[in-house]
DNA sequence: TCTTTGCTGATAGTATTACTATTATTTAGT
DNA sequence: ACTAAATAATAGTAATACTATCAGCAAAGA
């Protein structure tokens, strides 16, 4: 038996919580797959409406516009890799040993998670690869950090950054060089696919995942190294 | 005396080469201006033609529309990058320096080069900080890469990665490496000023670029390390 | 010189998008 | 059964991203 799980997010993100009902679920559960198979630009409120047999005005109640959708989707996985990691490196005491776990748990391939019954993993993951920068690459990013939307990411960057300074308290660019990282991991799974000059990785799929592990953790330890 | 000099770019960007006439310099040095300013949101075919004093047709006369415009504008840039590269490691033996030397280039802050009039290159390097990746993060990516697109960039990454593979041939993720710099040059710059926690880098606007050049060369020197 | 060609400007029009507003209907809680 | 809230249905708007047509003008060729 799985435990069901709500991550707490940011209500700024949303003008009423889609977690709470029926339609607020299907809206994330359709918003995800929509925008997987179309992008983001191909994506609009009017193609969600009917996927999920409702209506614009509907959906608008939920969430202020797409944008503010997007950044929902993100912040949710990000919230949910933060989880993640918090319980995978819980109990460990070496700090190279959590570091190694982390890195490991963002760059591996995401599967489906029983726990959140509403959220397809595999397809938010293909989301975060695709379209995950332009939550933050627009002229209003100032203000909607003042709102508070994008403290999920950095939560994130933070905890790792965290057990960099753990490991050398002296290196001074722990959080460039996670937030480098987070980057990186799935940037280098879009090359792969898409412009594979720009990496190293070949794209045989499943090992894809594992050589861009090895990439990244071993330049986060040279990095780092004292 | 400057130079004025001329950089080929692949014809599939444009439909007409806006550097053969007036009204085609025109459309590039007001749209870098308009980019800059609204963002490429904000941006339309429409506010450019008000700027010209020309009309949109005109401008589609030139570009296909305006993501092929800003694809123009940013590979534009990484070619130039690419010639300055070339022109300073020209005549240096040593792949350390010439690595040390291209890292500079790639992240110092741009100013104006007189040898291209129509191009605000400093303008030009904050489109790049905030909208390059938009280039290619589209279902059209394979597509537009198909047509040679991002050869630009393709071609800078290779040449940087061939220094790493000179230094150290047995370094198994040159390409991986250099691809994540490039990516962290402009990121970093953009996180300094909007997003502070997810850097070291202080926003005291000019450190904040020599700081990253220590970062990143530092990064790459250490992963390299035989 | 005349003609052709190509470029530009002017104007108009269309489908779609990203909303907003209003009202009617359904559903849920007490 | 009554009330309040949520949703559906419908309509409408301003802006966007184009496409199409046509006329004027300048340079280039015959």
């Amino acid at each position: 038996m799985t435990t069901l799980l709500k991550l707490q997010m940011n209500d700024n993100l949303y003008l009423k919580d889609p977690q709470d009902t029926e339609l607020g679920q299907k809206i994330v559960r359709h918003s995800i797959q929509l925008i997987d198979e179309l992008g983001l630009e191909g994506f609009t409120f009017k193609k969600l409406s009917v996927a999920i047999e409702s209506t614009e005005a509907s959906i608008y109640r939920y969430f202020e516009n797409k944008h503010k959708l997007l950044v929902y989707l993100i912040t949710w996985y990000w919230t949910w890799m933060e989880y993640k990691i918090d319980f995978a490196t819980n109990n460990i005491k070496n700090p190279y040993e959590r570091l190694e776990k982390a890195m490991k748990l963002i760059t591996e391939k995401k599967c489906y998670d029983n726990s959140f019954p509403d959220v397809d993993e595999t397809a938010l993951q293909r989301i975060v690869i695709n379209e995950s920068e332009k939550t933050y690459l627009t002229k209003q990013v100032d203000h909607d950090n003042k709102f508070g939307l994008f403290k999920g990411y950095k939560s994130l960057c933070g905890r790792i950054a965290d057990i960099v300074s753990e490991i050398n308290p002296k290196y001074p660019f722990s959080h460039s060089l996670i937030s480098t990282c987070l980057q990186a991991a799935h940037q280098q799974v879009f090359f792969a696919e898409h412009l594979p000059s720009l990496t190293d990785h070949k794209d045989a799929h499943e090992e894809v995942y594992s050589r861009n592990f090895e990439f990244i953790h071993s330049l986060v330890l040279k990095a780092i190294q004292k």
